[in-house]
Order: structure tokens, then sequence, then C-alpha cells
DNA sequence: TCCCTTATTGAGATATTATATCATTAAGGA
DNA sequence: TCCTTAATGATATAATATCTCAATAAGGGA
């Protein structure tokens, strides 16, 4: 079971280290943005391919938030998240439950996301 | 309360009768296709911002589905998603139970959606 | 019925996000 | 060191959606 064999390049080890110091669920442009900051000749699609990389081994979790750019997050246990609607912040939170069960007989249910919404707490305050 | 006076144009009408008889959660270009069919001069625009409106409205919710095109649902009654994973087909589906409560006290909670992914029941006898 | 105001339209430009293409570069084993 | 080829980066392309703005037409008033 020869896996085809992985380059350690350059580009990988930055592209890991920056993501690993972003803890705001970052989109692929902003991980762009702090690895153009150390090394600013990486292209924007070797870091895009570098972040789904990631996202393949295991290594991060990709978070759709319905608008705007997916997300990045460190954090692969299973868990849920939140979305500011003021601010468009990304939280991690954690629920209690499970989620609601499917009725319908007609469809083979394999998982499920929510995303919850409202406001994070600065956004709150500052009403 | 006067509101800005509403036009009742010719694509309106023309829009929103196709898009009550498709019961495919249809994607705005799925939309503008079969308008189309009907009448080629409508722009594309237009289906995009009369589908807009609808949901604005209250005639049509807008079903974000991760990935690919945003989806349009007549069922404006709250009710969940399942998006099958082989046909990208979207179904209604009916649950039991409550959404997980979300427990930090930092996120003031405002709605949530899940967004269920499986096999529909064509795709699981397909397989 | 005709006119006038202006909401609405439609063609095309633009924005955003993401992937594909492909010649060039460089990682790492021989 | 050399060679194979995985990986890169510039750029093109795709997909989705909104914006711009001159032209059109809905519908109220005369």
């Amino acid at each position: 079971m020869q896996q085809k064999a992985k380059r350690n390049t350059r580009q990988k080890q930055l592209v890991r280290s920056v993501f690993e110091k972003m803890y705001n669920h970052p989109t692929a442009d902003m991980v762009c943005a702090e690895v153009a900051k150390a090394d600013p000749t990486i292209g924007r699609a070797t870091v895009y391919r570098l972040l789904n990389s990631l996202v393949e081994e295991g290594s991060a979790i990709k978070v759709p938030v319905h608008d705007g750019a997916d997300r990045y997050d460190i954090t692969v246990k299973p868990h849920d998240h939140a979305k500011c609607l003021q601010c468009g912040k990304v939280l991690d939170v954690s629920v209690e439950g499970e989620l609601p069960r499917v009725k319908d007989v007609d469809f083979t249910v394999q998982g499920g996301a929510v995303l919850y919404y409202g406001l994070c707490r600065e956004c709150s305050q500052n009403t």
C-alpha cells in the first residue's frame, strides 16, 4: 500500500505553521494574507491546495458558513459553530444534546451539520 | 406607512408562476432556465432579483447548501433539509426534536439551521 | 385615453470564491 | 551529484451572484 511520496516543501511547512497560529476560523484568503507576510512569493493556488490537503490528511476541517468563503478550523474534534450576524465572526460552540432525528424513510442520513447564528459577546454589548 | 409602490410586471408574474411549479428546491440558475423556456428575453439579473424579492416578501426561503448554488424553497413553513451526497438533490425532511442547545454564554443564539447529508432513496438503491 | 414619473428591466461589467492548466522548479532518493 | 516527478505559481477559467446604468414600461393622474 505504497502511498504517493509526499514532499515536505518549504511552502507546506510555512502554510501549516501559519495556519496553526490562527485560531479564528480563517478563510483561505485570510491564510493567504498571513502567509504573504512571511513569504510574498507563495501563490494563492498553493495556499488553497495546501489547506485542502490539511483537510484531507485530517489536520483541519472545512466549515461552510453559508455566506462568504469557507472557513478552516484547526479543531478537528467534532463540534459546532456559530456565526455572528453582526461582525461575521465564526466561533466554536459546545452544545447539549443530539441533532433532531430525521423521520423520513426516504433518506438515509449519514450526518448533519448545524450552524447557529446570532450575536457574539462583543456585538451584543455594542448595541 | 406608505410602501414604495410595487409594480406588477410581466417578468414578476412569470418568475413567480414558474417558480411555484418547481418543487425541487431549484437554484436561481434552474429557475432562469425554466423561465427562459417561456420567455427567453428575460435577463438573469431580473430572475435573481425577483427570487430575492420573493424571499423578502416571505413567499420563499433561501436554503444554503454549503456547496454549489443556493436553493429556493417554496415551502416557507420552518423545516429542515437533506442533501444527497450522490446526486446533489435537496429534500425537505421532517424531524423529531429540537436543535441542541448552545451552552456557551458568550454567544446569543438567534437561530440555527441543520443540513443533513446522506443518500436519497433512488441513490441508495442504485448502489 | 394620453402623459409623466419612476420602479423595473436587461445587457454587460464586476466581485468573490475556488479550481484547472501547464510550464517551471525543487525535494529527496539513487 | 543527478534524475524523476511531486509540487509550485502565474494565469486562465468556472461558478455564483450582485452592481451599473441607460432604456423601458407600469400605473396613477389629468
